[in-house]
DNA sequence: AACGTAAACTAACAATCGTTAGTTAAAATT
DNA sequence: AATTTTAACTAACGATTGTTAGTTTACGTT
């Protein structure tokens, strides 16, 4: 069953709050206000508050999972795959800058799904530094501490939602391609 | 009035809490229990929650602009001046690895100090800019965009929080070395 | 016209929140 | 020895939390 449109109204709704004050300093009330409503009547629409943060980040991690496996499928070298795994994050990130600060910063108050979202987050990280392994391996990616290059990478990576709204005027495309200029020629021999 | 020995227990105590949590989901209870005594008691030692966070962001944005206004004072180039603030942010940020995380998710719960806070925030940033900036003008650094490279840099050096704890095993200067290549190659002409 | 459903409402719940008041016991100071 | 101070305590407060129950209203379908 898709979730109705109301529901994602919602949902929207609640990303926003979530990425302005985090989701334990977001109330019910909160939400209900800025929809029109009373917080009552949320609970038509969807089962608990919980139910908000465990579809706003597991959406977003699976989103993630797939786009990596596609990335990794192909049969491509590894500077190219980074450069579409750097694709990938701005063009998630760029749809979802209010999910991604839930994604980034909420994740440990889901309870159901938190080892299901814990086990998608290990395995990409694992994906990735399979990557980055291989490249070294290949002569492709300098031969420093990988994980140091993992480390540094994704946390540009990951806090590309906080800053793309503020660069609304740029093109995505630009945008990756100059972040694969900065991110990869420090890594790229 | 320096803060009372036991008033800094309640202080670490609680940065551990907010790191692990957030601080709005970690309440006056929880505090209390890990320092073995009642919620009540906290009071005679702090004036409020809000007490807390203020001590752990504001001491550590005056530490941050301590360090940079050091680094800017000396008359080197660019990049070893970059060098030297990716130093100050791994030595700051293996020395306070839970006050980081309240410093960089849980500062839009400051009351009192928010003006505060952004003000020294945006002079770190502009600083941080600056250097930036003068290094393309100076040959030194690439000409890409360089709110890209203020960011991604940023970025990193943001999450090291993180991250450090997992490489306890790594020396803080060898961490930084180890950055400064990963970071920096990747600007430096 | 009658019915069923979707989506809002009012009212309230038990639990928990940060915090205050007043008390007590031990330790430090006089 | 008497007194003040420190730091804990119990008890409770008013406010707010997520959520449920029961009701009402409007609308699409029969």
């Amino acid at each position: 069953m898709n979730p109705s449109p109301r529901k994602l109204e919602i949902i929207s709704v609640a990303s926003t709050l979530f990425k302005e004050k985090g989701y334990s300093a977001v109330t019910m009330r909160d939400i209900a206000k800025v929809m029109g409503i009373k917080a009552a009547s949320l609970y038509n629409h969807i089962k608990n508050k919980e139910e908000i943060l465990t579809f706003i980040i597991i959406s977003l991690a699976e989103e993630f999972i797939d786009g990596l496996e596609k990335i990794k499928s192909g049969n491509n070298d590894c500077i190219y795959k980074l450069k579409q795994i750097i694709i990938l994050h701005v063009d998630i990130s760029s749809r979802n800058t209010n999910g991604m600060a839930s994604l980034n910063n909420d994740w440990m108050h889901l309870k159901d799904q938190l080892n299901h979202y814990l086990a998608l987050r290990m395995e990409y990280e694992n994906s990735f530094r399979n990557i980055i392994s291989e490249g070294i391996l290949k002569n492709e990616i300098k031969n420093i501490n990988s994980d140091i290059m993992v480390f540094s990478i994704l946390s540009t990576l990951r806090s590309l939602y906080l800053w793309v709204p503020k660069k609304d005027d740029m093109e995505p495309t630009l945008l990756a391609a100059n972040l694969s200029e900065v991110l990869l020629k420090g890594i790229n021999k």
